[in-house]
DNA sequence: ATGCATGAGTT
DNA sequence: ACTCATGCATA
């Protein structure tokens, strides 16, 4: 039921006792039953004083901390945000086109035109566009439910007003990334609103022009085009600790404080909705004025603040100026006009749907032993009838999930989830990757319980525990 | 919204 | 071989 599973799923995050492999032991008991029979309470952890090591924390730079949001939505309300102005890393690759050799299917720019011709390459596209140039959608009411759940609305008003679900957020405190204080995209500061942004686009090698026809868009603002304008503003918070060059020192994103992430991101939800764009308008938007479009799922996990803070410090001053032109824009529908420019048609390996049994046993060996080796692998996959591949997969997504999930908990305790455990197999939940969470502290939550992340939301948890493991770990 | 996959950059 | 950013495909 709903138990608020207390996600095991954490693991710990330098994966230290990776190293010792304990996992061998497990998994040479054998795989499956060995699984079963793991039980661990979930919230507990067995101790938490010996698992976490605090210092092994403090060691963690902020270049290796990704810091994932773990909240989903934000704050309450936002209000205006200013800043902005790192640029972000040019787009390592923007490709319009196609990979030739795999471009076999619309390689056009035709899109903008009719994406009704296209075969639906992207289906994130299914934007409800209003356009009646583009219209792609088929207005029959069945995608517009659909989209109306997921998505967007065209643009109500109500809606606008109350964005689906609002989270609280626990407590993020503005603590986090130390190191991101450089910024400073060469340009000059301000200008006006609208064009708060910071990046510069000029590191798009290959602006769209080439490939898109009249963007609305880039074609006329300048502005944005421009070098950014170091609009930075110093966010508040942020960690101090400015140790960091590390991580984020290539630049590319601002200093921005969570706060105004946070804030930003239901800024930009709120807003989207408002203007009737769909997520993957806004990543396709993105395209059109930076020449690095995003997909919906990014967008979406922006939105979420699902992205470790470099990213989310990353891609903000994109969406800040895709958003000051929306909503400045006299018709924003022309932001609609998507340029489905290439499809990258690459055949990508059918996605493997894990039956429920096999997510459990591996998350049981997940549990055991986060970062098995390749040995450990085989045995893992041999004996669970998979691939090694999808094995070696799943684990890499179950650490990144775990990061993702992983709690913050407060600054002080950061380092608790690191930690060597000195038994993996009864390691059972382990410490948590985290690449950091900045944030903070909810009140009382026990920060030895990595798992059980005062996220406001046990969807994620739960999610993070898949049900049959939920089953052992409870039963 | 999220599970599985890909690929660049690192270690 | 891992992490991280990102996205296709799907629930």
């Amino acid at each position: 039921m709903s138990e608020r599973s207390q996600s095991p799923e954490c693991q710990s995050r330098p994966y230290d006792f990776s190293r010792v492999n304990p996992c061998s032991q497990v998994l040479g008991q054998d795989g499956l039953g060995s699984a079963a029979s793991f039980q661990l309470p979930h919230g507990v952890l067995p101790d938490p004083s010996l698992l976490y090591n605090k210092t092994a924390y403090s060691g963690i730079t902020p270049a290796t901390a990704q810091t994932f949001f773990p909240f989903s939505s934000v704050a309450s309300d936002y209000r205006g945000t200013d800043l902005q102005a790192g640029e972000f890393g040019q787009p390592k690759h923007w490709y319009p086109f196609a990979a030739p050799e795999y471009t076999g299917q619309v390689p056009g720019v035709t899109a903008a035109t009719q994406p009704t011709n296209l075969s639906p390459p992207i289906a994130e596209t299914r934007e409800q566009i209003k356009l009646p140039e583009i219209k792609t959608e088929k207005d029959t009411g069945n995608d517009f439910s659909t989209e109306m759940k997921g998505q967007q609305y065209p643009t109500p008003p109500a809606s606008a007003a109350m964005p689906h679900g609002v989270f609280y957020p626990a407590a993020w405190n503005p603590s986090f990334w130390p190191g991101i204080a450089h910024i400073t995209p060469p340009g000059n500061s301000n200008q006006n609103p609208s064009t708060s942004s910071a990046s510069s686009p000029s590191m798009s090698p290959s602006p769209p022009s080439n490939g898109l026809p009249g963007n609305a868009f880039f074609s006329v603002n300048p502005t944005q085009a421009a070098p950014g304008p170091q609009t930075q503003n110093t966010a508040s918070s942020t960690r101090s600790s400015g140790s960091s060059s590390g991580g984020c020192s290539d630049s590319e994103e601002e200093n921005l404080s969570t706060e105004e992430l946070e804030q930003f991101a239901k800024e930009l939800k709120h807003k989207r909705i408002t203007l009737g764009f769909t997520q993957a308008d806004v990543g396709l938007a993105l395209g059109n004025l930076y020449g690095k479009m995003f997909s919906q799922t990014t967008i979406c996990r922006f939105e979420a603040l699902q992205l470790s803070f470099k990213n989310m410090c990353k891609l903000k001053p994109l969406l800040q100026r895709w958003l000051n032109e929306a909503e400045t824009s006299e018709n924003p529908q022309d932001m609609y006009k998507i340029e489905r420019v290439f499809v990258d048609t690459r055949k990508r390996k059918r996605r493997t749907s894990l039956e429920g049994a096999v997510r459990s046993a591996l998350e049981s060996y997940f549990i055991k032993c986060p970062k098995p080796n390749t040995q450990e692998i085989t045995h893992i996959s041999d004996d669970l009838g998979l691939e090694r591949d999808v094995v070696r997969v799943w684990f890499c997504n179950r650490r990144q999930k775990g990061k993702r999930l992983a709690l913050p908990l407060d600054e002080e305790c950061d380092g608790q989830y690191y930690e060597q455990s000195p038994s993996p197999l009864n390691m059972a939940p382990s410490p948590i990757p985290s690449q950091s969470y900045p944030s903070t502290s909810y009140p009382g939550a026990p920060p030895p319980t990595l798992y059980m992340p005062p996220l406001h939301r046990p969807d994620v948890l739960k999610q993070a525990l898949h049900p049959g493991l939920v089953g052992h770990l409870t039963g």
